[in-house]
RNA sequence: CGGGGUGUGGCGCAGUUGGUUAGCGCACCUGCUUUGGGAGCAGGGGGUCGUGCGUUCGAGUCGCACCACCCCGACCA
């Protein structure tokens, strides 16, 4: 099959693509900078899924589906929400086709054009608040907690497999509260939902923290983020929350009648993560042989690999096998067995490497003899002899410790590359030379982040929630500040 | 949108100063032998050379135009 692929110090971004092509998670598709995630990929999505609708409905969510196309007029409804999105929407203006005078093929029909054009979502805020105005008329009605899980559109002038593609898969949490606090505390919730997801299921750590004005999410009052630090030293938003105020309530005028019996708007949240996740999944952990994925998230977690030379000898692996799996399955693993007889187990090897199985087992005639197994781990890529007595046991502890050594592993990368610097001299030679994060003191104003990105191509990430007050001086302009901000270049 | 690159069987590529039947590796099909890190041999199938127009006795090769995709940058989750 020879798969192999560009390493990351040739060419960090072939590496990428060779990685979601070779390993089968997506392809690129007749339209431009759409993607066609594939069966593999779309089953890593799915467990990205699972778990994070289990976490919202622990957290008190019911999913429901918003339409697709949202009137055009929504959109203006809200100033600023307008402006960021504007550039980017795809716009439905016709709602037929005919076939061409000439013959030529098909037309679009002229005569069928719409009253109102529709915008293809890039977000659903306006459609939703324009929902809820007819679902609210008291604090009894509050607080909404809805989420779904949908597609989006947003037409992108360079697009990148899972990174950035011009329709996308996601899932946005749209709430409604009679209180400006309990709003808060909603985009506060959600987004340390995100980085418990990222650090016990992805074994990514990632920086929590409060988006700055300009980085912030059009229409919010507040944005906050996760943001991952991938292997080339550039950070990767991961997921947004924003405590959105009464903007969207007073753009769609949605009023409730409060227990004093006074009229006030709802104070709303909105909150998402995106198939990007499994970019980021990617280039948090994978290695030149190919992606390395966690156990908890891989769709498949343990593949049996057999050696054999006759027929028989395969049988009674197969049979051998047969009971390993059923013991792995019962305690809730789960294996693949392949045992296609036109690749020989080298080739197996590598191509369950490439596709980031967390372990591989392989079975032959010693083992038959000797009643042992060979592991092998896809983290550090070492194998052990293993009795296969009890086999489960080991095999949870090994998953778990898989699990663990990655977020072990890229929680010192992200230690190694997180630099706190004091002058920009300092700051530029950090960003330029060995990338990652940046902590430095910004004096929060837009004019010097402005500066800093013409300059450096560094942005504020976020202002991270956990940084201790500390007094000091912008990198910049001297003026003091009370906090370090977290820089990168991103994504 | 600017800069760079690439389009030739499924994939990766070669194809000379234009020359007739367009090759190679991998993959695929059949058979036999193999199987503890990407198997070997034998036989076989598969291509209007990205599209269009032009130059020419003759175009994968030369010219013009167009299209698509990738990489780098500006915009963004």
């Amino acid at each position: 099959m020879a798969k192999e692929i560009t390493s990351r110090n040739e060419n960090y971004s072939q590496w990428y693509n060779d990685i979601v092509i070779k390993a089968g998670l997506a392809d690129y598709s007749a339209v431009r900078g759409c993607m066609i995630i594939k069966p593999y990929g779309y089953a890593v999505w799915e467990k990205i899924q699972a778990q994070l609708d289990r976490m919202f409905k622990e957290t008190g969510h019911q999913n429901a589906y918003f339409p697709l196309f949202i009137p055009k007029s929504f959109f203006s409804r809200e100033a600023s929400h307008v402006e960021g999105f504007a550039k980017e929407c795809a716009v439905v203006t016709h709602y037929r086709l005919k076939n061409d005078a000439s013959g030529m093929g098909i037309v679009v029909d002229e005569d069928a054009r719409l009253e109102e054009e529709l915008i293809v979502r890039p977000t659903s805020e306006t459609i939703i608040w324009n929902t809820y105005k007819s679902w609210i008329q008291s604090y009894r009605d509050l607080p909404i907690l809805i989420n779904q899980w949908a597609n989006v559109v947003r037409w992108e002038m360079r697009t990148r497999l899972f990174l950035r593609t011009t329709e996308f898969l996601w899932q946005e949490g749209h709430t409604a509260h009679a209180t400006r606090q309990e709003a808060v505390e909603e985009a506060e919730r959600m987004i340390n939902v995100y980085a418990q997801f990222a650090r016990e299921w992805m074994a990514m750590p990632v920086i929590m923290g409060r988006k700055s004005e300009a980085e912030r999410f059009a229409g919010a009052v507040d944005t906050y983020s996760i943001e991952a630090l991938m292997q080339d030293g550039k950070a990767l938003q991961a997921g947004t929350s924003h405590f959105l105020g009464q903007n969207f309530a007073k753009a769609f005028d949605v009023k409730f009648l409060n227990s004093e019996g006074a009229l006030d708007y709802v104070w709303a949240t909105s909150w998402g993560v995106s198939t990007r996740l499994i970019g980021a999944l990617i280039m948090a952990h994978s290695d030149d042989n190919g992606l390395v994925l966690p156990p908890k998230l891989a769709p498949t977690q343990v593949v049996f690999v057999p050696i054999y030379k006759s027929r028989e000898e395969l049988d009674r692996i197969s049979s051998v096998v047969s009971q390993l799996r059923n013991e792995l399955h019962a305690v809730g693993v789960t294996t693949h067995y392949d045992d296609r007889d036109n690749y020989k187990p080298g080739f197996k090897f590598a191509e369950y490497e490439m596709k980031g199985f967390p372990i591989r087992i392989a079975i032959g005639p010693k083992d038959l003899e000797n009643g042992t197994v060979e592991v092998a781990r896809r983290d550090t890529l070492q194998k052990q002899i293993v009795s296969s007595n009890s086999l489960g046991k080991f095999i949870i502890g090994l998953l778990d410790d898989i699990q663990n050594n990655l977020f072990s592993k890229a929680l010192e990368f992200q230690r190694q590359n997180t630099t706190v610097v004091n002058s920009y001299d300092e700051f530029k030679s950090v960003i330029a030379g060995k990338g990652g994060f940046v902590l430095a003191h910004w004096d929060g104003t837009p004019e010097t982040e402005a500066i800093i990105k013409d300059e450096t191509k560094a942005t504020i990430r976020c202002i991270p929630f956990d940084s201790k007050p500390e007094e000091g001086k912008c990198i910049v302009t001297g003026k003091p500040s009370m906090q370090r901000a977290l820089f990168a270049q991103a994504y």
